[in-house]
DNA sequence: AGGTCTAAATTTAGAGCTAAACGTAGCAGG
DNA sequence: CCTGCTACGTTTAGCTCTAAATTTAGACCT
């Protein structure tokens, strides 16, 4: 209630898919995006939008749940993941911060941090590696390895339900073609960080 | 410290994967993540990862690139993404602070912040909506359409390229599948945020 | 041995975001 | 009328990240 008048249009053109005539399409946002663009500046290059902006959205919807599911449980994403990563890695988890950057996907300094706020807290330990020199190894301690014990079948099984709306099926195709192009975007991501570096 | 030893694998069991024994497959990180849960806690409900962290690191990826892409032009992605949720729009290139919000999927808070910041660089401009009380309107200037203008294609068509590895079936299967996972996504979150008040 | 060089981690500056507290102003009921 | 409710935007506190500057400590060369 409230918002008594105006009702059908302050936000610009919501619907704004215009005429897609038929069905009645039940209104899709992204698809909306591209014939927006298309609509206010015919020839821009909308090709990829159906699939980057589906994905950033569903990983903001995936986050966002996420970091309430955990909140509830007094920690935060960020240390769930530095906790994952080591509890994951097996027996005696430890890993060098080195590694934990490549496997969390984030640079040296958000390690660093990640590991800081993490010791605080006594979930980890930190010390110089034996063999090698100038590497640190993270190491779970018994307090973060029961954090994890506690939290991630909560998190995991969450995000089944939230997937479940898909058929089987449905799910197994997604993933097969999720795996592809991130090999594919990993892969040419890789060699450009490498190529790119003067030009263009 | 003193962890001694083990010097060979620091990196636990990076190709943990082990023994999908025949052909060799090319490394499958995410597929990676969910058997090591298996082994390390046999029963972790790991269904869910090859969707939901492939769909998390795309969106890392993409996301990391377009922030360095826009960094050349001298823009950043939350204010670009503001730029060009008003330019979609259309004449008269304003939208109240909720519909921006909606829209981006963040915060009345986060639009605030970026709608100051973008305001600072007078890319847009704010004022009260004529027939509306207590609403804002915020309008896009000459400034900011220009920046717009400048950067847009750039970022799309960039992500553009970085798709073309996939075949065009395959992009159009994984467009429909990804459509089809937001839309039941975010009508269980809708219904949820009003359901799932107090219990649990 | 002594002086670079280099590879590693850490620290810092600054952007962003969320959640929650706050301010404000129509509006509705007594 | 006055009071409290409600819908809106803004502010604030605190977290987290990146990029760049800094620190640290072997390694290499002569």
């Amino acid at each position: 209630m409230a918002r008594e008048n105006g009702p059908q249009d302050e936000d610009g053109r919501q619907g704004e898919a215009g005429r897609q005539g038929e069905g009645r399409v039940p209104s899709d946002p992204v698809r909306d995006i591209a014939a927006a663009w298309e609509r206010e500046r015919p020839g821009t290059p909308v090709s990829s939008i159906g699939i980057v902006t589906s994905i950033w959205q569903l990983a903001k919807l995936f986050g966002d749940d996420r970091r309430r599911t955990l909140a509830r449980a007094g920690v935060d994403t960020a240390t769930l993941d530095l906790l994952s990563v080591l509890r994951r890695s097996g027996p005696p988890y430890t890993l060098s911060t080195r590694e934990i950057g490549r496997r969390s996907m984030i640079t040296a300094g958000a390690v660093s941090q990640r590991v800081a706020r993490a010791e605080r807290e006594n979930l980890v330990s930190r010390g110089p590696a034996q063999g090698r020199p100038r590497t640190v190894e993270v190491t779970l301690t018994a307090t973060g390895h029961e954090v994890v014990e506690a939290t991630v079948d909560q998190v995991l099984h969450r995000e089944a339900e939230l997937l479940d709306g898909l058929a089987p099926e449905k799910q197994a195709e997604l993933t097969a073609l999720l795996r592809a192009l991130l090999a594919d975007v990993q892969h040419r991501l890789g060699d450009d960080r490498l190529t790119h570096v003067g030009e263009d």
